[in-house]
DNA sequence: TAGCCTTTGAAGTCA
DNA sequence: TGACTTCAAAGGCTA
């Protein structure tokens, strides 16, 4: 399942779960959770998270132990510098995550209440999203996977397509 | 090439 | 119940 941002928000929030190309439109919404359309994916296809592709390896790498990886679902501040981050790259031309993530961290902090509970309600439908997804799925399950992670930083569309859901 | 850096928040464990 | 630990994103940097 699938879902995407249909509604109206006072800001706009990219959809966090992005499909490959050329998947999107073949899907057909199958119903609304909180307010949002909610996609059902063709049977035996998958997909990945934007920017994933570390994901998709750690499931591969944890298929060797016939369990698949569910990736934690992101809190609201993780919401908020995936979609501020290229905004602060751009602006500070800096590609240093450590310093960006800083500043992000100052500008969160300087946010207001009602401009952060727009993420924090992001997060609180993904979270239940995520659960619905992966009832049985604990944070315990991905402690110690973490620093075995091998790092590619761009993936495919191809790789994008072979995550876990 | 594995892991650190850097941030906030969620969720789990333990005393 | 509070303190503590780990992971979530991300790409440059270091050993």
């Amino acid at each position: 399942m699938v879902t995407a941002h249909t509604t109206e928000r006072k800001k706009q929030i990219q959809p966090v779960l992005t499909l490959p190309q050329g998947l999107e439109q073949n899907l057909a919404p199958v119903g609304i959770v909180n307010g949002e359309l909610v996609f059902a994916l063709p049977a035996g296809t998958s997909f990945a998270p934007q920017s994933n592709s570390l994901s998709q390896k750690r499931t591969s790498e944890s298929q060797d132990e016939n369990q698949p990886y569910v990736t934690k679902p992101p809190n609201a501040f993780m919401l908020y510098l995936k979609e501020q981050r290229l905004h602060v790259v751009a602006e500070l031309q800096c590609k240093n995550n450590a310093q960006v993530n800083t500043v992000l961290g100052q500008r969160w902090r300087s946010l207001s209440s009602q401009e952060q509970a727009i993420y924090y309600e992001e997060a609180e439908q993904l979270r239940k999203l995520h659960a619905q997804q992966h009832p049985e799925w604990s944070s315990v399950q991905n402690y110690g996977k973490k620093r075995k992670r091998i790092r590619r930083k761009y993936y495919t569309s191809a790789e994008g397509l072979s995550n876990s859901s």
